[in-house]
DNA sequence: CTGAAAGCGCTTACAG
DNA sequence: CTGAAAGCGCTTACAG
């Protein structure tokens, strides 16, 4: 393992001082240095390939251009395309992530603060309250998908329940009368979602849709869904909290023999798997905007590093409907029965 | 922001030097400092809650206790299993994860050789050849799911071939003559798990079996099971040698009526996505070991991390068949036929 | 047994 | 216009 080129081996090779090197490597020698020397240095450290060593710069400015990334999961899901839009963003403002899993070794928070990160995005998979801990409320913190109580930070969320209510008005507006919810069990997201849905349901002037709380897996929403449409009243059309439970009841729906969407709708909120999406048929989706969300999170905390700290917010991002070919407007069974 | 505590803030509280604070912490003390001046460090430190500064002790050490995890990524899933594995081990070796997209931001690999990464790790999310660049060769470096072709890094890689095999042998074992294969297109994993599949059918005596090459969506999956499904000699088993093309298959077959296991059979490579396990029914599988594999993985880099360079190494694991209730004997279309 | 000094690689006032 | 010095926080020889 060779050395590293120094900010000395590239005054030597210049025949200038270290200090000239460093003047002229971050575009302070106008005025101090003369333009031959500056070619001088400029040619010497492209030929030596020379970069300075981030260690020492952080140890000398006492910040580390690193972010640090809590990742606060209950369960084993990545949702790729936040973690894509976190890691584009923190690239293009030059920081690099660090990422640990903070639910299972949260000692490694301070093992982060050791190594002097300059800030903190905080980010769950799925909507949850998250109490920030003292340490890391000390450096500048986005929370993202999750709420800190206390609001000592800033937070970004997608709006969960305009997200149901998109779901089911989305159902409401091709026809349906006869909704179901499936939806997980515990967390925010889940009742939020639920809510909204029934909410939007309701406003509709109809009675309050039937809500099954299956679980998350997707056998879970395979049990849940045959116990659904197999009921007496079963639905035209059911809205999907999560992806995995869509595909539970894509497949439950299948083994009945029902067909989609003729025989029934389906609607799915989306949790970043890109799995709904992709069944054939597609399903109709209300997205949660995962790119955007990442991008905005970094920009803010960048801004936060930059200007220092700002008024703690809560954003909320709007979900929006993405079709696919799962709804369609319901059978006539009124008028079969008439 | 309150400055950190420092080794000097300790030295003052307890009365003693710098050098001491650090003698004892780092436990060189005995037979230099006396036990009660080793005791005043001790609990001055733990009163300040005193934990080094990382970065000094990176920019005096020349180790940074780091390890860049090049993500070498074609397409957007994460395999959570093996990423975890690679977490929990590093975290166990006192080592952060500093993990980088190298192929949409390759120049970022220069960034965390500026932080002085102390050792890469390049994990594939399938089977690929990864051509590593010199830079990266130049510091301790393992390969997980990919490999050098120069062969300047020790990989670790599960074994597609007999994976491909075993899935094959597995519904052979069921008692099944007439097996397709539906393939992903291109990748290397793809080639090595067709191949060792169709390599167990011919070993048992059996023609070469019907392959087919649809792509890596659920789509192509639904798409070529389809195809397989309605030709003049359908299969009585399918191999699929990923997930997303398994659950594709698993929606055909519901759509054209036959049921697993019972009118087909199906078995899945695993890509980590934990997906086809989870279907209903769950489908039978081969297994990659992937916390295995990432656990094995740095446990080798750690090991050249401490003792120094060691011999390129290519690690091969075997991958174990999971039972799951998508396999059955076949129907006797043979004696319906006679 | 203990403290002062050197040095990791950098940048930024500060003399000349 | 340029070089020598200080200092970020740490550990490790090295004097006393």
């Amino acid at each position: 393992m060779t050395r590293r080129t120094t900010a000395q081996d590239v005054a030597d090779l210049a025949g200038v001082s270290r200090s000239a090197v460093s003047l002229v490597l971050n575009g302070r020698a106008d005025g101090n240095i003369s333009r031959a020397k500056q070619e001088a240095v400029r040619s010497a450290a492209e030929q030596l390939r020379y970069t300075p060593d981030a260690v020492a710069l952080s140890l000398r400015s006492q910040r580390s251009k690193t972010i640090g990334v809590l990742f606060w999961s209950n369960h084993s899901h990545i949702p790729v395309a936040l973690l894509g839009a976190i890691h584009r963003s923190a690239s293009a403002a030059g920081y690099l992530l660090l990422t640990v899993d903070a639910l299972e070794r949260p000692w490694q928070v301070g093992a982060l603060l050791d190594r002097r990160v300059d800030g903190f995005v905080v980010v769950a998979p799925e909507l949850l309250d998250v109490p920030l801990p003292e340490s890391v409320a000390a450096v500048p913190t986005v929370m993202v998908n999750c709420l800190d109580p206390s609001l000592t930070a800033s937070s970004l969320v997608p709006d969960e329940l305009g997200a149901g209510a998109s779901a089911a008005q989305h159902l409401l507006d091709a026809g349906h009368r006869e909704l179901a919810v499936l939806a997980g069990t515990g967390g925010l997201a889940s009742e939020r979602r639920v809510e909204g849905a029934s909410g939007a349901v309701q406003a509709a002037g109809l009675p309050e849709p039937l809500v099954l709380r299956a679980g998350h897996a997707v056998a879970d929403g395979y049990g849940g869904a045959r116990r659904l449409l197999t009921s007496a009243r079963s639905p035209s059309a059911i809205v999907c909290t999560h992806e995995r439970l869509a595909l539970g009841a894509h497949l439950a729906a299948a083994d009945l023999g029902l067909r989609i969407p003729a025989d029934l709708s389906l609607v799915s909120l989306d949790d970043g798997e890109n799995l709904a999406g992709q069944l054939v048929p597609p399903l109709d989706l209300v997205e949660r905007p995962d790119a955007v969300i990442g991008a905005h999170a970094l920009e803010l905390l960048v801004d936060q590093l930059r200007h220092g700290r700002s008024v703690v917010r809560r954003l909320t991002f709007v979900c929006p409907v993405r079709p696919g070919a799962s709804v369609a407007p319901p059978r006539l069974r009124a008028l079969d029965a008439s």
